[in-house]
DNA sequence: CAACAGTACCTATAAAATCTAGGTATTGAC
DNA sequence: GTCAATACCTAGATTTTATAGGTACTGTTG
């Protein structure tokens, strides 16, 4: 089904790798990367919080993120959640992987007859 | 185990539109495909054909390709597919889709502190 | 002509990421 | 006090791909 509704599906994957370049910029708690995530995309990207959570505690469990809890109002805990230094190398392999992955297949939506690696 | 070896995992859901734009330029039988993938994108893609056969049924049950057998040699076929305009209109919405998703992915790692979209 | 690498097709099962569809509880506005 | 929004969480289904096989033909080499 997520292909016959033309939404996604090339977004599979993506998600860690969202999360750790948002979370270099300044820690965030769940709820709010969940908005974050379609507002800076312009509704290109989104996540449900059902899909966010277990890819936080993925990246915790991994030692990339780590996470704080935070009082808001009387009985509130926000948890926030911080790139540690291995998160930040993580964020920098996952970057290559992703433009290597792209211009590969950039290499066959983008050909046209003429510059082509035929042999 | 996607994850954890950093080979790929942003690959993704990108076979079926990869597939139809090889098979735009021309027909391919499935053995040949496996092979142009990873010519064609210089190594930076790869599918084995356990992965592929099940994707190219798939793209026939959609009607965005068809087949037909071709003898090569006395007793051994080959099968051929084919890029019906179906899959055409299809390979088109694809693509426009993959590109929407990258430039929403770029939106967040090619980020500076500068021209940002904070409110 | 036997052996063997390469070509060419196929299937079943497992794995991984995400979605769906819930759930609970707090906060703030009206 | 009600209700939308905030904020957290989990279980199970879905989808795609990988893994790990399998069969059979072809062409080259000794």
């Amino acid at each position: 089904m997520a292909e016959e509704n033309g939404q996604n599906m090339f977004r599979r994957g993506v998600m860690p790798l969202v999360v750790l370049a948002l979370l270099k910029r300044e820690d965030m708690y769940g709820y709010q990367l969940v908005q974050e995530i379609g507002r800076v995309s312009g509704g290109r990207l989104s996540v449900q919080e059902g899909s966010l959570y277990p890819i936080l505690y993925k990246l915790l469990e991994q030692g990339f993120i780590s996470d704080r809890r935070e009082p808001v109002g009387k009985r509130m805990t926000r948890i926030y959640y911080h790139l540690e230094p291995k998160g930040e190398t993580r964020l920098e392999a996952l970057t290559r992987e992703y433009e290597t992955v792209v211009s590969g297949v950039y290499q066959f939506i983008h050909r046209d007859k003429e510059n082509d690696d035929e042999r």
